[in-house]
DNA sequence: AAAGACACCTGTCCGC
DNA sequence: TGCGGACAGGTGTCTT
């Protein structure tokens, strides 16, 4: 479910009520996510939450005692109630906090996962590779450039390889490329640096701009607060198989890497 | 090394 | 109303 967009989203909504909180509780309902919820996040009771941050799509909570990793997967959500409030559906794990308050993860799919490390999280194995951030200065048409040059992947494909640069997935992928006018089967190798520069641009601004709305919601993501996402209407081809709203043409909808991809054959060449 | 397929799991929607 | 199939915001792992 959640992008790039919609990982920071929940951690600015979640910020301001998890910043210095101690755990009182930790419930694991159900430890069978991508990974097995390990034992330490569960003697977790009694740390003092002192950092939130993101890299890539992990929330990474920081507390005196190690640092709890938390991936969101396709359905994941997190969401701030009151402790003693009944649990919904597929909601796997509640965090106590010591006003009341308590952190709710829900995950139809279980496709999300929560780990532990007591090292830096950055020296994590599923982070350690990771590419740079898209809104950092170091994703730039120049890296961008070097990590084309000579491949056969579609660009689609290629900026949506986390190992190349994170937390760009479907949504804004597709709406980067219209932006840029480009063809997501375009090979990677076969795209100008002029045209690089561009799509560089375009992800920076979809990312920029859907983070300013809070992220998109299509079915059932929610910000910490319960609220939708409000990006959703800014969407220009995702999810769209009507007219494109540049020329009027048909979206094409084809599959590139088993994903499904928007895209105007008339503008995005 | 790079490219592509597949796996994980549940819910929803659509056509018959 | 029920059933089968396609599809869904991600990504590590396996095979070529």
């Amino acid at each position: 479910m959640p992008e790039l967009p919609e990982v920071e989203t929940t951690l600015r909504g979640l910020r301001p009520h998890l910043q210095d909180r101690r755990i009182d509780a930790i419930h694991v309902r159900e430890p069978r996510l991508r990974w097995p919820v390990p034992e330490q996040v569960r003697s977790m009771r009694g740390a003092r939450i002192q950092s939130l941050d993101r890299r890539a799509k992990y929330l990474l909570i920081g507390t005196d005692r190690g640092h709890l990793i938390w991936h969101l997967g396709m359905s994941g959500s997190l969401r701030v109630q009151p402790a003693a409030a009944p649990a919904a559906l597929h909601e796997h794990i509640q965090v106590d906090l010591d006003d009341g308050a308590s952190l709710r993860y829900r995950d139809p799919r279980r496709f999300g996962s929560l780990l532990f490390t007591d090292d830096e999280p950055q020296r994590h194995p599923l982070i350690a590779k990771l590419g740079p951030e898209p809104l950092a200065d170091a994703f730039n048409a120049e890296y961008l450039r070097r990590h084309c040059r000579g491949r056969s992947s579609a660009i689609k494909t290629l900026i949506m390889n986390s190992h190349i640069v994170v937390g760009i997935g479907n949504i804004y992928a597709c709406e980067a490329l219209f932006l840029s006018r480009i063809n997501p089967k375009t090979a990677g190798g076969r795209i100008s640096p002029q045209r690089l520069e561009r799509l560089v641009a375009a992800i920076k601004s979809v990312l920029t701009q859907a983070i300013a709305e809070g992220g998109t919601t299509l079915q059932d993501f929610t910000r910490a607060d319960g609220k939708p996402g409000y990006f959703r209407q800014h969407l220009q081809v995702y999810g769209h198989e009507g007219p494109c709203p540049a020329c009027g043409r048909p979206i094409r909808r084809i599959t590139l890497g088993q994903r499904s991809t928007f895209y105007c054959s008339h503008c995005q060449r």
